[in-house]
RNA sequence: GCACAGGUGGGUGAGUGGUUAAAGCCAACAGACUGUAAAUCUGUCCCUCCUAGCGAGGUACGAAGGUUCGAAUCCUUCCCUGUGCA
């Protein structure tokens, strides 16, 4: 059935244009195998890396080359200042307004990338709840210093029963943000979620997924976070923490994490390159449990390098003749 | 060769006679995720069986013996490892 949803919605709904999805953990291949797309079907590339929207954030993302992002059109990478929060609900708009654009030149959109929330924020859309607040969050940041998480989530049950059963109490990220919704929207978060999402509409949604080997995997993980040490990565850091001090959101992620750690003296760099290796391995275990709940993905077992897997994508992607 | 220190589950590392199949941390595996998400959090984690439980049985703290109602914990010998002295 997955394979006839292409050429059964061309007979149907002429309105609705294909947008291709190419998703999966990190370092399977997805820059690889998005370009070999574009090239072949006519299409650009919409970044759904969060950090890879970051300026300044080169080596560590693994964003595109520019002799890449030259071969074709890449949108939405390098647009967020380092210092400057972003969010899921504001790249869902952006990411929209986009595919739009996109969609009106009769071009293919191809959305790249690993970051789970922010995909099910461009397709299925966000609950209707209010922006984020750092007056807010602040205060309830202390009172979650000062009286535990257990305090919070004791707060959150009083404030909304359903929306606390649903968050574990030692998840303060989560906890604050449910407190944020009720708080500044006064009314309850679980209610809020109950008028359901905004999805993206007029496309039909090709999901392709890249799923190789774990070992294989694990390895080229590896490989690569030890290639980013050693072309640059630390250096990188450093420029950024000179810049920014600690204000720039991303030195808190993969490998940046970890170079900085070296920079204050706090790892070895063979230490640090190996928790970094850690790290990564660690997220593309979590990418994997969040994207096989992902609905209607054709799974690739393989590396999106792979030529066989980049022909099988491509068709996969072609509407079927007749 | 002698003298100390030590050998614990995939790793690290507690435990020094009895609620100990053995803390905690890490890894691994599985899961959650509705505006910080490359974040944050949860579960499982010796083997087997089932009526799936704070259930039953079997193994287990370098090895082999011993003491004891009972040992990872005490004793003996042996084997390894580190440090010091030769």
């Amino acid at each position: 059935m997955a394979q006839n949803v292409v050429s059964a919605h061309d007979q149907i709904a002429d309105r609705e244009s294909p947008l291709a999805v190419v998703l999966g953990p990190t370092a399977s291949g997805k820059t690889a195998l998005s370009l070999r797309l574009a090239e072949d079907l006519g299409g650009e590339i919409v970044n759904c890396d969060s950090v890879a929207m970051y300026r300044e954030f080169e080596i560590g993302t693994a964003k595109p080359s520019p002799a890449e992002r030259a071969r074709l059109p890449h949108h939405l990478f390098d647009f967020v200042e380092p210092t400057e929060y972003f969010t899921a609900g504001e790249y869902a708009r952006r990411a929209r307004t986009l595919l739009a654009g996109i969609k009106s030149r009769s071009r293919l959109p191809i959305v790249v990338g690993g970051t789970g929330l922010y995909l099910r924020a461009l397709l299925d859309g966000l609950f209707p709840g209010p922006q984020r607040s750092e007056e807010l969050r602040e205060r309830l940041r202390m009172l979650s210093t000062a009286r535990g998480s257990t305090y919070l989530h004791r707060i959150l049950t009083r404030l909304d029963r359903a929306a606390a059963e649903k968050i574990h109490a030692n998840d303060i990220p989560k906890l604050i943000r449910a407190l944020e919704v009720c708080l500044s929207s006064r009314r309850k978060m679980s209610e809020l979620w109950q008028q359901g999402r905004d999805a993206l509409q007029g496309f039909r949604i090709l999901r392709l997924g890249l799923d190789p080997d774990r070992a294989a995997l694990y390895d080229r993980i590896n490989r690569r976070a030890q290639q980013m040490f050693e072309t640059g990565l630390i250096e990188e850091t450093a420029r950024l923490l000179a810049k920014y001090g600690d204000a720039a959101r991303p030195l808190a992620s993969l490998g940046y994490k970890q170079a900085a750690q070296f920079l204050r003296g706090e790892l070895t760099r063979e230490q640090a390159l190996q928790a970094a290796q850690q790290a990564h391995r660690n997220y593309a275990k979590r990418q994997m449990t969040w994207f096989r709940r992902e609905p209607e993905v054709r799974w690739l077992a393989g590396f999106g390098d792979d030529p066989e897997i980049q022909t099988e994508a491509v068709r996969l992607l072609k509407p079927s003749p007749g």
